[in-house]
DNA sequence: TTGTTATATATGGATTAACGCATATGCTGT
DNA sequence: ACAGCATATGCGTTAATCCATATATAACAA
């Protein structure tokens, strides 16, 4: 992972703040995004997968939905600095996140447990 | 300052090495930079004319030379990633380092004492 | 099969950003 | 005044980026 790859990913809203909705919340599929965020899909689907390829994230497909955590493989200087965004930043993903707890339904993670739910 | 303009004015490579520098040297001029990184002085002092209209960096005239160093109201969160970059990856300033300490001549600093030399 | 939902991708256009080059400004010394 | 060095800026071009729309693919349910 390149320093500068890394900040070109986080040089954008929408995929600051997916990043950061995905580390607070573990894993999160593009509906919960979309709603989250209030964005059209193919414009969340087509960051997360610019930032799938960038091996920021990876997805795990269950049914209908495709899940995107972050990359097993992602450097601990990424997580520090989006750890540290956060924390001085919270108030960023305060109303995404009462939109995702305020969704009728959320799709089941069940057979897998590695996410928290928010 | 906020997020999203912080991360953009990492996304750019003459930027990023500019401020790892600065973050290592506390405090460097425009012709330093120019030689540590080997690009043209325009290109150079108008990177750094962004990072100041946008309060990342102030600049300190003396004499013939400007000065850039760190806003000092800069946030904590900021110092925060740009160590947390430097950390994970202090080879990018290895080689501008080594042709700073090539120079034959650095701009003197006298008479303030607020920077440490490289 | 058909229909519905979730996700991905392709296309074209609009906006932004970075660049090189030339030149302007500012300071220092003669 | 002038010359020389350091820095900043104006301008035209190029490159990168983001978007909206439409459409394609995939899984599930009836």
């Amino acid at each position: 992972m390149q320093p500068l790859d890394f900040f070109k990913s986080l040089a954008d809203e929408t995929r600051l703040l997916s990043l950061l909705l995905i580390q607070h919340s573990g894993e999160l599929c593009v509906c919960e995004l979309t709603e989250a965020l209030g964005l059209s899909q193919p414009k969340v689907s087509r960051h997360l997968a610019n930032l799938r390829k960038l091996g920021l994230l990876q997805d795990r497909r269950r049914g209908q939905w495709v899940f995107y955590r972050f990359d097993e493989q992602l450097p601990p200087w990424c997580h520090d600095i989006l750890q540290a965004a956060l924390r001085g930043n919270g108030q960023l993903i305060e109303q995404p996140l009462q939109r995702l707890q305020a969704m009728t339904y959320r799709p089941g993670r069940c057979c897998q447990n590695e996410a928290e739910q928010v």
